[in-house]
DNA sequence: CGCAAACGAGACGCAGCGTCTCGTCCGGTG
DNA sequence: CACCGGACGAGACGCTGCGTCTCGTTTGCG
């Protein structure tokens, strides 16, 4: 192995934008399992290989157009000094993004995306759930007036982030009242 | 309209349940994406039109086949007396039964199928969730223990549900005891 | 017994798959 | 600047599976 160097991966910004955008609009326009690869390449004005050639499959390109759009996940909130004050208003904030048509059917088309490839599925928790795990997770640790294991906080996060995703994937309500009083009643259930 | 009498429906039983188990059988051993309704016809020893006479579409037959075998759900736990013990222990069951292999998968394949197809999401919540619902909410109603309003009871089930479910499709463990911890945690904090 | 609807089988045209082969473009190297 | 090689747009290719259709056969209800 004298050198891997020459690697000159002259990777076309132009055409990847291109395809997410153009994969973005065909998801929200015609549904997920209506996604063609030829209707993207044909969109994008690229070449079907050039799609192959960076994305392994429908489901990592699906992925990966859906979380390019990164408004999914709100930012935090301020921190009033009270966890679940924050916590609530960290909810609702996620439930007015989830619970909007849009974040509602994105929610679900990453789901699903998610169930064919496990690949897939770690990176929509990397990119997603996952960051929200750990700011409510930080944040409940960083609360003296709740005393609380590790254990604990893992499964208040859980019930919070899971109860407004399965709402969201019955086809049920998730308002932005909804979810704070769930975090709510949650939280009460610590210390 | 003179009339619509003559609906001498004979559907053949034979087939129905073939192709259920032929569906059930290839979702297993391919996955979701890979089942075609031609493979479906071949094992079941059917042909293709008898399936597109009685199921619409792919999501539908997915979810009647995965929903066939109803185990999904276990049987709610006898009534001791205290609402927590009795919420614990379903949840218990039903993490045993959501966090095996088999049952991970099913529950996976499933909420992929309901995202393609309102009716299909609405079935599923009519023969799983919604029963899960259901219980959860009586139990707690039923519970003079817990003063509760009707919103807490369907926060703090939702919450339940929805936090072993998260597990399930954040492909994250999720065994009995931590099921049964969870349910818990969410209940001690109503009244 | 006789009809009509459901059945198994499979042919049909079509859409989209994933691979491939063009000739062109273009950025990094010498 | 000239060159080189890999990525590019375009689209042909064979193939699989779609959903519809047409056979001739079976089967249950009247």
């Amino acid at each position: 192995m004298t050198a891997a160097a020459t690697t000159p991966r002259r990777r076309s910004e132009r055409a990847r934008v291109a395809i997410l955008e153009a994969t973005n609009e065909l998801l929200h326009e015609h549904g997920l399992e209506q996604l063609s690869i030829e209707a993207v390449a044909a969109r994008a004005g690229v070449g079907k290989q050039t799609i192959y050639r960076w994305w392994p499959n429908r489901a990592i390109l699906i992925a990966d157009a859906l979380l390019d759009r990164d408004d999914l996940a709100p930012a935090p909130p301020a921190d009033t000094g009270d966890a679940i004050t924050d916590l609530g208003r960290w909810a609702g904030d996620l439930a007015a993004s989830l619970g909007s048509p849009r974040g509602a059917a994105t929610l679900r088309m990453l789901t699903a995306a998610a169930t064919a490839h496990p690949e897939t599925s770690r990176r929509l928790h990397e990119k997603f759930s996952g960051p929200l795990q750990d700011y409510a997770n930080a944040r409940l640790a960083a609360a003296p007036e709740l005393r609380t294991t590790p254990s604990q906080r893992r499964n208040a996060v859980d019930a919070i982030i899971g109860g407004m995703v399965f709402r969201v994937l019955a086809h049920q309500e998730l308002t932005r009242r909804g979810a704070t009083e769930m975090t709510r009643t949650v939280l009460r259930g610590l210390s």
